[in-house]
DNA sequence: AATAATTTGTTATATTATAACACTATCTTC
DNA sequence: GAAGATAGTGTTATAATATAACAAATTATT
């Protein structure tokens, strides 16, 4: 059942608060030392705002850096995201790029049935960590 | 420096063996557990042996499910993987479709520089898990 | 208000992964 | 084939990531 308003609860908002305020991935346990002084002070906690985050879709996870990053655009493929990683200093920005999220919307597999959901990670090094 | 022969060290044959007798994506844990009768007792002997596997393209690793599976195909792309996993069972098979490699292979950031790498993960629901 | 559902706070523990160090084996080159 | 370099091993300890379980509090529904 939903939130009267629909709304995400204090602890959500505090940890979509505090992924938001970061201009990187961010991991669990630094999202709860830094919101420990809001009351949060267990990970499960963090880990279950995270959950209801990610399913709504605010926040997305980066498997490859265990790491959570809130979602900016407004994702333009909703069963799909696309990421591009610093392998250097693993800054990561959300790809919006129409072309690619449709190729990949549209794929199916081998006997022709569409998947679900995909998520695409691309490595890279960054502009700043270029020069 | 490599190998004589560039051949694998026993600690990594006996690992590699382990992920290609398996038909999913196995945990390290589960692979500690295997091969602790061949005398592989300790974490480290198979994350190391891991490691490696991974760099020679042995072994590619599933960052949604924390797990290892065995390049089965040799892969059609050197630089990238992709997977279609089971949302229902984890049942992984590494996709081998020449236009999407190729696709992400191309694929360019804002910049027009290429990525390095990637890793795309699609997700769907496997034959058996159908029916 | 009574009930149901969700969220919270909390403790404990499971799971995944690496640091550090001493030692051994192999490779290189002279 | 000895000396130094590189890579792999065995081991202990611990770091980092994530979830189970349960009681209490809050919010929504009737």
């Amino acid at each position: 059942m939903k939130n009267k308003k629909n709304e995400l609860t204090k602890n959500q908002k505090i940890v979509l608060d505090c992924i938001q305020k970061s201009n990187k991935p961010v991991k669990a346990y630094s999202i709860l030392s830094n919101v420990s002084k809001k009351g949060l002070k267990a990970p499960p906690q963090v880990y279950r705002a995270l959950e209801k985050l990610i399913e709504v879709g605010e926040v997305h996870k980066i498997e490859s850096l265990n790491s959570f990053v809130a979602c900016n655009s407004k994702c333009i493929e909703p069963n799909g995201t696309i990421f591009s990683i610093c392998k250097s200093c693993d800054q990561t920005t959300e790809v919006s790029n129409v072309a690619l999220a449709k190729f990949l919307s549209d794929f199916k597999d081998m006997n022709g049935t569409q998947f679900s959901g995909f998520n695409l990670e691309l490595f890279g090094t960054c502009k700043s960590c270029k020069t």
